[in-house]
Formats: structure tokens, C-alpha cells, sequence
DNA sequence: GCCTCTAACCTGTCGGACAGGTTGGGGAGG
DNA sequence: CCTCCCCAACCTGTCCGACAGGTTAGAGGC
């Protein structure tokens, strides 16, 4: 069970020392995102290691997207941000330890709520907005490479006006995984009838979102859902 | 919008150059969990950049638990893990940009589907085991810690149940923070009543999903996550 | 054929060095 | 007195060489 390294991060080695000493910086300071952190060579004097020591564990921190670094400046405290987590999940993905339809269950999930919430929660701007993308997903039909772009905006859209952050950091990191199997999608829709679903599915659910009814607003897009995935499994994704 | 950096983490220097070899390397070579990659010296030939460089950029990716390094040892390809998303999260709502709140409702909407698959898909071995920790709950609901601890672990069981990797990542990913909020919740359940109830959802989503029956264990869960939410805000996590 | 032990390989850490980016503050000019 | 510019001090990015200590495969003995 390995109770000994509560996070494995910090298991033995020195860098791991210093993560668990940055971590603990930030929190005991209760820094907020823009804040500066201790230089590197004060760091190393600090806690008695190398420069290098420090320098990968400053690395470390930034691959996750905890602190950002940049040359010539101090390291700052970074805001969330779906990066790193996208990498981590298209890892899954192409080293065969999750599949593409397994990913589309999550997010089928995780946009039903984010629908409702956001049906109760948008912005005008943001209902406006819901509407002109998927009119203008309609306009691009023909021209798949917007059309596309246009898709993972809606989403993103839809993902904000749920005034919920990690679930717009969830979304956003299951893009990279949707981007890549978006056109296979898009391709296995094989009858214009299929591609018209798809086209009012996205004004169902930007209706739905802009007349504050959840209910309409989630049934949209678990038929959008449902549509996806027979799409993908059509093209042959297991 | 960022376009000229694709990820972030490619940015600008060598060392996101590397990563994106070590990535590329990994693609292309179809490699799976436990698989080595090249040595450093090795790697830092074919790069034509120095062992520091080199080192940075695996330190980057073990740090996201892509791969996995370890002193005398090749790194290897890892498997996925919660650890580092975890600490992703947990920075996010230290930092004041998540609310507690916001991570139970993610909570909450995840894990009623998890608890509807669960019902449909559970070994046998997996029902007898939610059983069994529910009524390890209530013998212990005069320990806390030993409470807490079947509590956790009866929801990990959940979302391995239902099959979906991707599920159990994010559950393990919010463990973390529900870790330091459990007994704050415990403590401000007032009543006898109150503490009875959450037991008695336990075992309802148990006998739920032992039975096959979606509806009952979802309904359960949802009970469970609202008077959850309920606890901590009466504990006046805003 | 099996076991042991060693040599080759690999990672972890250190110190020093230098190029190049960033920034605050002082001096020139208005 | 205010403003703007420029430089010195600081900081990060990268390289090199070195050595301690862990790991592993294979040579050699039994």
C-alpha cells in the first residue's frame, strides 16, 4: 500500500525534498497565482542542495502546471491550466490503458451536468454566443477544419458558463483526445441526414442553454453524445 | 489565442524539444507501460544537447507519471496514476481559483454515473466487497479515522467497478482533497440522525449495485452527495 | 547446469562557467 | 520636479567534467 510516500513525488530523493519544500512555500505563504517564489541559487542555499537539485524540481512543478517558469524571470505561481492534464490522459490514451470510447463516456457525463448548470448559469453573452457558433458550424458543413474549430469552441463556451472550473479544466483536457478523433468521427458520418443531426443537436443544445431549460439543454446533448459514439464505433474505434 | 505553442511544454527551449522526442519516441514506437527508453547519455547524443537537458525533460515527464525513473534503472514507460493529478487539483483549490464546493459537485456528477455502471457491470468479488465496507462503516462509526479510511476506499471499489480507467483516475485525483475535508464534514454532521443517514446511504448504494438495480444506487448517491454538501457548508466552506 | 561476483553501465548530485534575458534605479534631459 | 533611457546587478538556460552509488548482464568458478 506503500504508506511511506503519501505522494510519491517526494519519495527519497533530494528533488523530492525540494518539491515537498516549494509546495510547502506556497502553501504556508498562501500564494496566489502570480506570486514570486525564492530565486534558485537562494533556494539551494536554503536548503543546502545544488542549484541543479533545485532547478529540476522547479521543472518538475512547471511540467505540472503548479509554477511557471521563463527565462531571465523569477518563477511565479501559474493559474490552472488543462495542459498538463491533457498530456497525461492522451498518455493513457495512446499507450492503450484507455480507450477513445471510454474517454467519450466521461465527457458524455461530465457535459450532461455542465449543460444543465450552464442553462442556470450563463451569461447573456455567453447564450449569444452559444447560438452563433452553432450557426456558424452550420455555414462551415462543407469546410470540416472550421467546422471542427468551431465544435471544441462550443464546447468550451459551454464548459465556462457552467461557472465550475475544474470542470472547464476536465473538458479541456479530454480536447487533445477529441481533437485527435474528431475527423474520424466526422468522416464515419456517411449520409448528410447524420451530418443535419449533428448540426441541430449543437442549436438544440444552444437553444436549450439561451431559454434557461436544463432539461432541454441535457437531453441535446446526450443525443449529440450518443451520435458521436455510434459514429466512432461505425469508423471502428473498439 | 496562443496558437504558436501547441503545448505549452514544447515551448521555446531544449529541454521542451526533448520532451517532445521522448513523447515522439514513445508514439512512434508504440510503446507500452514498463517499457524502456534511452539512456540519458544516449539520448543526449542523438540530440545533440547536454545530459541536463536531457535529465530536465524526463524529470518533466515523471513528474506527470508519463514515465518512470528511478536511480541505476532505465526510466520506463509508466502506468497511469493519480498522484500527479491529484497535486494539480489540490494546488487549484489552495490557491483559491477551485472551491471545495465546485469539487463536489464534479464529485457528485461523476460519481452517480459511476454508480449506475458499477450496478451493471461489478464482479461479484466487487459486490461482496462494497457490502462489506459499508458495514466496516457503520462498526466504526465511533473511529473516525478508521471511517474515513473505509469510506475512501469504498468509493476507489466503486469506480473500479465500473470499468472505466478514465473514472478512477478523476476519483483518485479529487481523493486528495476530499482526504483533508472528510472530518470536517464528519464533525459538523450534528446528530445521531445525521450520522445514521450517511450510513444508511452506504449501504443502499452497496445493496444497489450488488442487486444490478442503476436506479437505486444512483438515487442513493445522490442522497449521500447532498447531505455532503450540506455538512460543509453548515461547516461554512463557502 | 547453476551460482557468484565483478565490470560496465546508468542515474543522482555537485561545482563551476558563461551566454543571454529581465529589472530596478540612477543619471541625463526636459 | 518629472520623465525617459540605459546600465549594472540579478536571474535563468545550458554546457562540461567529475564522482558516488545503484543495477545488471555476463565471465568464471563450482
Amino acid at each position: 500500500m506503500r504508506q511511506d510516500e503519501p505522494r510519491a513525488l517526494e519519495g527519497g530523493g533530494r528533488v523530492g525534498a525540494a518539491i515537498g519544500a516549494i509546495t510547502r512555500h506556497i502553501r504556508e505563504h498562501d500564494l496566489v497565482p502570480g506570486d514570486q517564489l525564492p530565486s534558485e541559487s537562494a533556494l539551494s542555499r536554503e536548503l543546502n542542495v545544488s542549484r541543479t537539485v533545485v532547478r529540476e524540481a522547479y521543472r518538475s512543478l512547471a511540467a505540472m502546471r503548479i509554477i511557471e517558469i521563463a527565462n531571465g524571470r523569477r518563477a511565479t505561481v501559474a493559474e490552472i491550466d488543462d495542459g498538463a492534464m491533457a498530456l497525461m490522459i492522451e498518455h493513457g490514451v495512446l499507450t492503450h490503458q484507455i480507450s477513445v470510447q471510454q474517454v467519450y463516456d466521461v465527457r458524455r457525463t461530465i457535459e450532461s451536468r455542465i449543460a444543465a448548470l450552464a442553462a442556470l448559469r450563463r451569461t447573456e453573452a455567453e447564450a449569444a454566443e452559444l447560438v452563433t457558433l452553432a450557426a456558424e458550424m452550420r455555414a462551415a458543413v462543407n469546410a470540416p477544419e472550421r467546422l471542427q474549430e468551431r465544435d471544441l469552441a462550443f464546447h468550451d463556451v459551454l464548459a465556462r458558463a457552467s461557472r465550475n472550473p475544474l470542470f472547464v479544466l476536465i473538458v479541456g483536457a479530454l480536447k487533445a483526445i477529441t481533437r485527435q478523433t474528431w475527423s474520424i468521427g466526422w468522416r464515419s458520418r456517411g449520409s448528410d441526414a447524420d451530418r443535419e443531426r449533428m448540426l441541430l443537436h449543437h442549436e438544440e443544445i444552444a437553444r436549450g442553454v439561451a431559454d434557461g431549460d436544463p432539461g432541454r439543454a441535457v437531453k441535446a446533448i446526450g443525443a449529440h453524445f450518443d451520435e458521436s459514439v455510434k459514429a466512432l464505433v461505425a469508423a471502428g474505434m473498439a
